[in-house]
DNA sequence: GTCCGCATGTAAGAAGTTACATGATTCT
DNA sequence: AGAATCATGTAACTTCTTACATGCGGAC
Protein backbone atom coordinates (compact mmCIF):
# COMPACT_ATOMS: atom_id res chain seq x y z
CA UNK A 1 0.00 0.00 0.00
CA UNK A 2 2.54 2.61 1.01
CA UNK A 3 4.77 2.03 -1.80
CA UNK A 4 1.32 2.99 -4.13
CA UNK A 5 0.99 5.61 -2.11
CA UNK A 6 4.58 7.21 -2.96
CA UNK A 7 4.16 7.23 -6.63
CA UNK A 8 1.19 8.72 -6.28
CA UNK A 9 2.62 11.26 -3.76
CA UNK A 10 5.62 11.94 -6.29
CA UNK A 11 2.99 11.54 -9.36
CA UNK A 12 1.03 14.07 -7.80
CA UNK A 13 3.39 16.70 -6.24
CA UNK A 14 5.96 16.01 -9.69
CA UNK A 15 3.11 15.84 -12.16
CA UNK A 16 3.68 13.20 -15.31
CA UNK A 17 6.58 10.95 -14.94
CA UNK A 18 7.64 7.12 -16.17
CA UNK A 19 8.48 4.54 -14.44
CA UNK A 20 12.50 5.18 -14.48
CA UNK A 21 11.76 8.90 -13.45
CA UNK A 22 9.73 7.57 -10.40
CA UNK A 23 12.45 5.25 -9.41
CA UNK A 24 15.37 8.01 -9.56
CA UNK A 25 13.07 9.99 -7.36
CA UNK A 26 13.19 7.10 -4.95
CA UNK A 27 16.99 7.53 -5.08
CA UNK A 28 16.63 10.90 -4.52
CA UNK A 29 14.68 13.06 -2.91
CA UNK A 30 12.36 10.30 -1.45
CA UNK A 31 15.71 8.34 -0.20
CA UNK A 32 15.59 9.00 3.70
CA UNK A 33 11.68 8.08 3.67
CA UNK A 34 11.06 5.53 1.78
CA UNK A 35 12.85 2.58 -0.71
CA UNK A 36 12.06 0.71 -3.88
CA UNK A 37 13.51 -0.92 -6.89
CA UNK A 38 12.58 -0.56 -10.08
CA UNK A 39 11.40 -4.16 -9.90
CA UNK A 40 8.75 -3.20 -7.52
CA UNK A 41 8.04 -0.17 -9.00
CA UNK A 42 7.21 -1.24 -12.62
CA UNK A 43 4.82 -4.19 -11.46
CA UNK A 44 3.16 -1.67 -8.92
CA UNK A 45 2.32 0.85 -11.91
CA UNK A 46 1.05 -1.82 -13.76
CA UNK A 47 -1.32 -2.56 -11.29
CA UNK A 48 -2.07 1.11 -10.49
CA UNK A 49 -2.74 1.39 -13.93
CA UNK A 50 -5.37 -1.49 -13.67
CA UNK A 51 -6.88 -0.33 -10.93
CA UNK A 52 -7.47 3.39 -12.73
CA UNK A 53 -5.52 5.06 -10.06
CA UNK A 54 -2.74 6.58 -13.22
CA UNK A 55 -3.48 6.10 -16.83
CA UNK A 56 -0.65 6.17 -19.59
CA UNK A 57 -0.55 9.85 -20.76
CA UNK A 58 1.63 8.81 -23.46
CA UNK A 59 4.82 6.93 -24.59
CA UNK A 60 8.17 8.15 -25.50
CA UNK A 61 11.30 7.18 -27.17
CA UNK A 62 12.41 3.61 -26.33
CA UNK A 63 9.11 2.46 -24.97
CA UNK A 64 9.29 5.21 -22.60
CA UNK A 65 5.36 5.13 -21.02
CA UNK A 66 4.39 8.26 -19.13
CA UNK A 67 1.88 7.90 -16.16
CA UNK A 68 -0.47 10.78 -14.78
CA UNK A 69 -2.50 10.27 -11.92
CA UNK A 70 -6.67 10.17 -12.66
CA UNK A 71 -9.37 11.38 -10.34
CA UNK A 72 -9.20 8.30 -8.38
CA UNK A 73 -5.92 8.37 -7.94
CA UNK A 74 -6.00 11.66 -6.07
CA UNK A 75 -8.63 10.39 -4.23
CA UNK A 76 -6.75 7.69 -2.89
CA UNK A 77 -4.12 10.02 -1.89
CA UNK A 78 -6.12 12.00 -0.19
CA UNK A 79 -8.29 9.19 1.55
CA UNK A 80 -4.85 7.99 2.82
CA UNK A 81 -3.53 10.85 3.97
CA UNK A 82 -6.24 12.03 6.00
CA UNK A 83 -7.44 9.13 6.95
CA UNK A 84 -4.62 6.53 7.94
CA UNK A 85 -2.82 6.65 10.93
CA UNK A 86 0.52 5.12 10.38
CA UNK A 87 1.71 2.51 12.65
CA UNK A 88 5.44 2.80 13.69
CA UNK A 89 6.10 -0.77 13.07
CA UNK A 90 9.09 -1.24 15.28
CA UNK A 91 11.53 -3.25 13.35
CA UNK A 92 14.82 -1.56 13.52
CA UNK A 93 17.85 -3.53 13.11
CA UNK A 94 19.96 -0.88 14.59
CA UNK A 95 17.42 -1.38 17.65
CA UNK A 96 18.10 -4.76 17.84
CA UNK A 97 21.48 -4.50 17.92
CA UNK A 98 21.56 -1.98 20.62
CA UNK A 99 19.31 -4.67 22.55
CA UNK A 100 21.38 -7.06 22.14
CA UNK A 101 25.38 -5.64 22.04
CA UNK A 102 24.77 -6.22 25.66
CA UNK A 103 25.45 -9.17 25.67
CA UNK A 104 28.49 -8.99 24.18
CA UNK A 105 32.04 -8.43 26.02
CA UNK A 106 32.33 -4.70 26.60
CA UNK A 107 35.16 -4.16 24.51
CA UNK A 108 33.28 -5.65 21.67
CA UNK A 109 29.73 -3.93 22.77
CA UNK A 110 32.00 -0.47 22.69
CA UNK A 111 33.50 -1.18 19.02
CA UNK A 112 29.84 -2.02 17.90
CA UNK A 113 28.15 0.90 19.63
CA UNK A 114 31.28 3.24 18.27
CA UNK A 115 30.48 2.02 14.44
CA UNK A 116 26.80 2.94 15.13
CA UNK A 117 27.77 6.73 15.75
CA UNK A 118 29.86 6.57 12.94
CA UNK A 119 27.30 5.51 10.57
CA UNK A 120 24.99 7.94 12.24
CA UNK A 121 27.50 10.69 11.94
CA UNK A 122 27.70 9.68 8.29
CA UNK A 123 24.01 9.95 7.53
CA UNK A 124 23.36 13.30 9.56
CA UNK A 125 25.85 14.77 7.03
CA UNK A 126 24.35 13.56 3.84
CA UNK A 127 20.95 14.47 4.93
CA UNK A 128 22.01 18.22 6.08
CA UNK A 129 23.34 18.14 2.38
CA UNK A 130 20.51 18.00 0.91
CA UNK A 131 19.90 22.03 2.55
CA UNK A 132 18.33 23.46 5.72
CA UNK A 133 14.62 22.48 5.98
CA UNK A 134 13.86 25.78 7.73
CA UNK A 135 14.56 28.10 4.73
CA UNK A 136 13.30 24.78 2.69
CA UNK A 137 9.89 25.07 0.62
CA UNK A 138 7.27 22.48 -0.33
CA UNK A 139 6.65 18.88 0.02
CA UNK A 140 9.46 17.17 1.81
CA UNK A 141 9.98 19.83 4.14
CA UNK A 142 9.05 18.06 7.15
CA UNK A 143 10.24 14.99 6.40
CA UNK A 144 13.63 16.47 5.76
CA UNK A 145 13.41 17.83 9.14
CA UNK A 146 12.24 14.75 10.66
CA UNK A 147 15.16 12.71 9.07
CA UNK A 148 18.04 15.06 10.63
CA UNK A 149 16.59 15.27 13.84
CA UNK A 150 16.23 11.70 13.89
CA UNK A 151 19.89 11.42 12.78
CA UNK A 152 21.15 13.98 15.07
CA UNK A 153 19.23 12.28 18.04
CA UNK A 154 20.98 8.69 17.24
CA UNK A 155 24.31 10.40 17.62
CA UNK A 156 23.41 11.39 21.18
CA UNK A 157 22.38 8.37 22.16
CA UNK A 158 25.37 6.67 20.63
CA UNK A 159 27.59 8.83 22.34
CA UNK A 160 25.47 8.64 25.86
CA UNK A 161 25.68 5.34 25.59
CA UNK A 162 29.36 4.83 25.12
CA UNK A 163 29.89 7.01 28.00
CA UNK A 164 27.67 4.93 29.93
CA UNK A 165 29.31 1.59 29.01
CA UNK A 166 32.64 3.24 29.76
CA UNK A 167 31.51 4.73 33.04
CA UNK A 168 30.32 1.11 34.37
CA UNK A 169 33.40 -0.33 33.15
CA UNK A 170 30.96 -2.65 31.34
CA UNK A 171 29.32 -4.30 34.33
CA UNK A 172 25.74 -3.19 33.09
CA UNK B 1 18.21 -12.91 9.13
CA UNK B 2 16.85 -10.84 11.60
CA UNK B 3 13.85 -12.41 13.68
CA UNK B 4 16.71 -15.17 13.50
CA UNK B 5 19.04 -13.17 15.37
CA UNK B 6 16.38 -11.76 17.88
CA UNK B 7 15.21 -15.10 18.56
CA UNK B 8 19.12 -16.25 18.78
CA UNK B 9 19.72 -13.69 21.38
CA UNK B 10 16.63 -14.21 23.19
CA UNK B 11 17.85 -17.84 23.66
CA UNK B 12 21.51 -16.88 24.66
CA UNK B 13 19.80 -14.10 27.26
CA UNK B 14 17.34 -15.42 29.00
CA UNK B 15 17.42 -19.20 28.70
CA UNK B 16 16.12 -22.30 26.92
CA UNK B 17 12.20 -21.72 26.27
CA UNK B 18 9.15 -22.46 23.78
CA UNK B 19 7.72 -20.81 20.53
CA UNK B 20 4.85 -19.63 22.81
CA UNK B 21 7.31 -18.08 25.46
CA UNK B 22 9.35 -16.30 22.28
CA UNK B 23 6.46 -14.95 21.10
CA UNK B 24 4.76 -13.50 24.56
CA UNK B 25 8.42 -11.93 24.78
CA UNK B 26 8.40 -10.16 21.16
CA UNK B 27 5.11 -8.25 22.81
CA UNK B 28 6.66 -7.56 25.83
CA UNK B 29 10.50 -6.37 25.91
CA UNK B 30 11.24 -6.57 22.32
CA UNK B 31 8.12 -4.79 21.31
CA UNK B 32 9.42 -1.56 20.78
CA UNK B 33 12.41 -2.90 18.52
CA UNK B 34 11.25 -5.51 16.52
CA UNK B 35 8.06 -7.65 15.32
CA UNK B 36 6.99 -10.84 15.03
CA UNK B 37 3.89 -13.30 15.67
CA UNK B 38 3.52 -16.63 15.88
CA UNK B 39 2.71 -17.65 12.78
CA UNK B 40 6.18 -16.34 12.27
CA UNK B 41 8.06 -17.62 14.79
CA UNK B 42 7.35 -21.42 14.53
CA UNK B 43 8.73 -21.90 11.05
CA UNK B 44 11.48 -19.94 11.65
CA UNK B 45 12.53 -21.81 15.03
CA UNK B 46 11.97 -25.01 12.72
CA UNK B 47 14.42 -23.82 9.82
CA UNK B 48 16.85 -22.87 12.93
CA UNK B 49 16.41 -26.41 14.67
CA UNK B 50 17.63 -28.09 11.18
CA UNK B 51 20.58 -25.71 10.73
CA UNK B 52 21.61 -26.53 14.05
CA UNK B 53 21.61 -23.23 15.95
CA UNK B 54 19.12 -24.45 18.31
CA UNK B 55 17.84 -28.08 19.53
CA UNK B 56 15.09 -29.57 21.42
CA UNK B 57 16.48 -29.45 24.83
CA UNK B 58 13.07 -31.33 26.17
CA UNK B 59 9.03 -31.61 25.52
CA UNK B 60 6.76 -30.56 28.00
CA UNK B 61 2.94 -30.58 28.13
CA UNK B 62 0.53 -29.80 25.70
CA UNK B 63 3.73 -30.42 22.79
CA UNK B 64 5.61 -27.95 24.16
CA UNK B 65 9.04 -27.63 23.09
CA UNK B 66 11.87 -26.06 25.11
CA UNK B 67 14.54 -24.72 22.70
CA UNK B 68 18.18 -24.26 23.76
CA UNK B 69 20.59 -22.60 21.81
CA UNK B 70 23.56 -24.25 20.43
CA UNK B 71 27.50 -23.36 20.40
CA UNK B 72 26.76 -23.32 16.42
CA UNK B 73 23.80 -20.69 17.17
CA UNK B 74 25.95 -18.37 20.04
CA UNK B 75 28.50 -18.24 16.95
CA UNK B 76 26.45 -17.02 14.73
CA UNK B 77 24.72 -14.64 16.83
CA UNK B 78 27.77 -13.37 18.20
CA UNK B 79 29.09 -13.24 14.05
CA UNK B 80 26.31 -10.74 13.40
CA UNK B 81 26.43 -8.62 16.21
CA UNK B 82 30.30 -8.25 15.57
CA UNK B 83 30.13 -7.79 12.28
CA UNK B 84 26.96 -6.82 10.65
CA UNK B 85 26.78 -3.01 10.44
CA UNK B 86 22.85 -2.27 10.55
CA UNK B 87 21.66 -0.27 7.84
CA UNK B 88 18.60 1.81 8.60
CA UNK B 89 16.33 0.89 5.85
CA UNK B 90 14.75 3.87 5.81
CA UNK B 91 11.28 2.77 4.68
CA UNK B 92 8.56 4.74 7.69
CA UNK B 93 5.32 5.55 6.86
CA UNK B 94 5.13 8.35 8.81
CA UNK B 95 8.01 9.90 6.95
CA UNK B 96 6.06 9.48 3.93
CA UNK B 97 3.06 10.85 5.71
CA UNK B 98 5.05 13.56 6.48
CA UNK B 99 7.01 13.91 3.17
CA UNK B 100 3.07 14.07 1.52
CA UNK B 101 1.29 16.31 4.22
CA UNK B 102 1.94 19.79 2.44
CA UNK B 103 -0.20 18.47 -0.37
CA UNK B 104 -3.33 18.64 1.61
CA UNK B 105 -5.16 21.55 2.63
CA UNK B 106 -3.06 24.03 5.11
CA UNK B 107 -6.55 23.10 7.69
CA UNK B 108 -6.17 19.37 6.61
CA UNK B 109 -2.17 19.09 6.95
CA UNK B 110 -2.56 20.51 10.54
CA UNK B 111 -5.05 17.72 11.50
CA UNK B 112 -2.45 14.61 9.99
CA UNK B 113 0.49 16.62 12.53
CA UNK B 114 -1.93 16.95 15.32
CA UNK B 115 -3.03 13.34 15.17
CA UNK B 116 0.81 12.73 14.25
CA UNK B 117 1.49 14.30 17.61
CA UNK B 118 -0.67 12.54 19.91
CA UNK B 119 0.78 9.36 18.16
CA UNK B 120 4.15 10.00 19.20
CA UNK B 121 2.94 11.32 22.85
CA UNK B 122 1.22 8.12 23.49
CA UNK B 123 3.98 5.79 22.58
CA UNK B 124 6.14 7.93 24.82
CA UNK B 125 4.36 7.59 27.54
CA UNK B 126 3.93 4.03 26.43
CA UNK B 127 7.93 3.69 26.57
CA UNK B 128 8.30 5.43 29.93
CA UNK B 129 5.98 3.09 31.46
CA UNK B 130 8.96 0.56 31.27
CA UNK B 131 10.96 1.98 33.25
CA UNK B 132 14.01 4.61 32.96
CA UNK B 133 17.07 3.38 31.27
CA UNK B 134 19.26 5.02 33.28
CA UNK B 135 18.50 2.67 36.07
CA UNK B 136 18.06 -0.06 34.29
CA UNK B 137 20.15 -3.03 33.90
CA UNK B 138 20.73 -5.80 31.49
CA UNK B 139 20.74 -5.95 27.36
CA UNK B 140 17.68 -3.76 26.93
CA UNK B 141 18.57 -1.05 28.32
CA UNK B 142 20.64 0.59 25.62
CA UNK B 143 17.44 -0.05 22.98
CA UNK B 144 14.60 1.38 25.62
CA UNK B 145 16.27 4.56 25.97
CA UNK B 146 16.93 4.88 21.89
CA UNK B 147 13.19 4.64 21.94
CA UNK B 148 12.06 6.98 24.70
CA UNK B 149 14.90 9.76 22.69
CA UNK B 150 13.11 8.55 19.40
CA UNK B 151 9.32 9.01 20.43
CA UNK B 152 10.70 12.48 22.34
CA UNK B 153 12.45 14.05 19.42
CA UNK B 154 9.39 12.82 17.29
CA UNK B 155 6.51 14.86 19.64
CA UNK B 156 9.10 17.94 19.02
CA UNK B 157 9.30 17.63 15.43
CA UNK B 158 5.35 17.45 15.53
CA UNK B 159 4.85 20.73 18.05
CA UNK B 160 7.63 22.46 15.68
CA UNK B 161 6.00 21.40 12.46
CA UNK B 162 2.40 22.10 13.43
CA UNK B 163 3.47 25.80 14.73
CA UNK B 164 5.58 26.30 11.62
CA UNK B 165 2.43 25.03 9.47
CA UNK B 166 0.82 27.60 11.46
CA UNK B 167 3.02 30.62 11.01
CA UNK B 168 3.42 30.43 7.79
CA UNK B 169 -0.35 30.60 7.02
CA UNK B 170 0.01 27.29 4.98
CA UNK B 171 1.95 28.96 2.55
CA UNK B 172 4.21 25.99 2.20
C1' DG C 1 -18.51 -29.52 31.55
C1' DT C 2 -17.34 -25.61 29.50
C1' DC C 3 -14.59 -21.72 29.03
C1' DC C 4 -10.06 -19.62 29.01
C1' DG C 5 -5.40 -19.58 28.20
C1' DC C 6 -1.67 -22.55 26.60
C1' DA C 7 0.51 -24.28 22.58
C1' DT C 8 1.48 -25.41 17.88
C1' DG C 9 1.01 -25.34 13.43
C1' DT C 10 -0.46 -24.34 8.00
C1' DA C 11 -1.90 -21.59 3.95
C1' DA C 12 -2.62 -17.85 0.95
C1' DG C 13 -1.22 -13.69 -0.36
C1' DA C 14 1.30 -9.17 -0.18
C1' DA C 15 5.66 -6.87 -0.06
C1' DG C 16 10.46 -6.61 -0.80
C1' DT C 17 15.27 -8.24 -2.61
C1' DT C 18 18.52 -9.84 -5.92
C1' DA C 19 19.65 -11.38 -10.11
C1' DC C 20 18.78 -12.09 -14.90
C1' DA C 21 17.59 -10.32 -19.45
C1' DT C 22 16.99 -7.21 -23.32
C1' DG C 23 17.10 -3.45 -26.37
C1' DA C 24 17.45 1.73 -27.75
C1' DT C 25 20.02 6.04 -27.87
C1' DT C 26 23.69 9.16 -27.12
C1' DC C 27 28.37 10.34 -26.53
C1' DT C 28 33.24 9.85 -27.67
C1' DA D 1 32.76 0.91 -32.90
C1' DG D 2 32.25 0.69 -28.11
C1' DA D 3 30.78 2.42 -23.71
C1' DA D 4 27.52 4.58 -20.85
C1' DT D 5 23.03 5.61 -19.79
C1' DC D 6 18.23 5.25 -20.72
C1' DA D 7 14.33 2.25 -20.14
C1' DT D 8 11.53 -1.72 -19.20
C1' DG D 9 10.60 -5.85 -17.73
C1' DT D 10 10.62 -11.04 -15.44
C1' DA D 11 11.87 -14.77 -12.11
C1' DA D 12 13.13 -16.81 -7.92
C1' DC D 13 13.35 -16.22 -3.41
C1' DT D 14 12.76 -14.34 1.31
C1' DT D 15 9.99 -11.97 4.56
C1' DC D 16 5.79 -10.52 6.60
C1' DT D 17 0.61 -10.42 7.37
C1' DT D 18 -3.84 -12.35 8.09
C1' DA D 19 -6.66 -15.92 8.62
C1' DC D 20 -7.71 -20.68 9.38
C1' DA D 21 -7.28 -24.90 12.16
C1' DT D 22 -6.67 -27.94 16.08
C1' DG D 23 -6.08 -29.87 20.59
C1' DC D 24 -4.55 -29.99 25.70
C1' DG D 25 -5.03 -28.65 30.58
C1' DG D 26 -6.56 -26.08 34.45
C1' DA D 27 -10.10 -23.30 36.88
C1' DC D 28 -14.69 -22.67 38.31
Amino acid sequence: MSLRIALLGLLSASGPASGYDLTKKFETSLAHVWQAGHSQIYPELAKMAADGLITVEAEGARGRKIYTITPDGRDALHRWLVGHSPSAVPRSEIALQAFLAPLLEPEEALAVLERMKATFEERLRELERLGDPRSKKGYGKYALDLGIRQARMAVGWATDSIADLKASGGAV
